[in-house]
DNA sequence: AACTATTTATAAGA
DNA sequence: TTCTTATAAATAGTT
């Protein structure tokens, strides 16, 4: 009863399972209300939200009723020995049923157990099954993203770091240069010239350290003379 | 929400009050159980009917609070009340368990809550739901043609009942031309040839049934001349 | 117990 | 949360 169709299961989405709680509850409460009054019955309704929280109807008499259960449920050490047998023997039976149905229902599931079940039943399994695929399918690729996006993000760090490094060699070998200078004077000036061409190494040892860095999108070289595909590129040559 | 609106008061009427009673009693447990389902929460509704008669719908641990409304009525002597008790709250824990871990794997097989899965866990999970979906498949393929070929053993039978019917009849039309000849002598030979063209008729038609009697596998066909797919070249033929 | 014209509840979307 | 609105669902009155 509303814009479309749902089925009866578990709402994933946190938010709209609240907002469906928040509605379903008001309605379960106002036709308990209803039908209390329309037809003099008592009638009383708990609901605990899995957040915990409690909302109740009650006509009359029941009220009282279901105060003193709580009052027991909370400090059962009242219970009379044979009450309290009693109980968990009941929350034994009811654990079993639902426990029987699930390993049913899981029999039906995994495909153990299909006798008994018409083209239909087994039409909606199929379509269950192949959503659950369908599910489990995305979560997988999406593992794989985010390992490849870390992958690449460590990428980028190291390729910061190499810039980093090099910019503070390249400083380095400038004042190493200037120090050779005021030690030496101007006796050979073929150490400083061999000296400024290391940087162009370094470069070059950033350029060949690309292709380690596999990146599905790579901002940072964008300003490169070389497409992504240099290494394909370089292998066919001669 | 019906032909006519009503107002929320007692209704007066002893039967209409019963029937509305009974027809909102079972909406009113329906909603509950679609709001427990679908927002995971707990609830629990009883009613009491003004005759004294008891309904209840419980979510899960509410159930055996809202259980202990109903008067209490078996005892069991056999174990002192203090150690039965601690029996069946024993009990009571193991199938917890056991429940929580098979929602668990449900929740996985129907790929409803996959976190903290890894790759291989979902690879496994994603073969399970093949082979499930295969078991599935091949179950409603055996169901189709278990139909099929209950379907062409009542035409086999059909077919049989037809042919004895025609030699019955082809019996009678002989004996009834022997009688026509004895009553009639030989004065008129055109009756006689007019019955003896009958059976052919009957065979006509069992030949035009063949095409509805659909068979993938018709071993009852095989010493016939023309091949199973007889009647797609048929259709290719001019 | 069915049926069906209406009312009511509510899913989806702002 | 609250409002709106199209649509599903419940059900009042009837057969």
């Amino acid at each position: 009863m509303g814009r479309g169709k749902i089925v009866i299961r578990r709402i994933d989405d946190t938010t709209s399972r609240q907002v469906t709680f928040s509605k379903r509850r008001n309605g379960l409460l106002k036709k308990a209300k209803e039908l209390s009054i329309l037809c003099d019955a008592e009638v009383g309704v708990i609901v605990v939200s899995n957040t915990g929280r409690l909302y109740e109807f009650a006509s009359t008499s029941i009220r009282s009723i279901v105060e003193r259960y709580n009052k027991e449920q909370e400090d059962y050490q009242l219970m009379s020995p044979t009450s309290e047998a009693k109980f968990w023997q009941r929350e034994a039976e009811t654990l079993r049923q639902q426990l029987k149905y699930l390993e049913e229902n899981q029999r039906q599931l995994t495909g153990e157990e299909l006798n008994g079940l018409s083209v239909k039943d087994l039409e909606n399994l199929e379509s269950q099954l192949e959503m659950s695929l369908n599910s489990i399918r995305t979560k997988k690729d999406q593992l794989f993203t985010d390992e490849i996006q870390q992958l690449n993000r460590q990428g980028v760090i190291s390729h910061q770091e190499n810039m980093k490094l090099f910019k503070e060699v390249n400083v380095l070998q400038k004042e190493n240069a200037e120090l050779q200078k005021k030690v030496h004077g101007e006796n050979d000036i073929n150490d400083i010239k061999r000296y400024s061409m290391q940087p162009h190494g370094f470069s070059t040892r950033c350029n060949l350290d690309g292709p380690i860095d596999l990146q599905l999108c790579q901002p940072q070289q964008r300003d490169c003379e070389m497409p992504e595909n240099a290494t394909n590129l370089r292998l066919q040559l001669p």
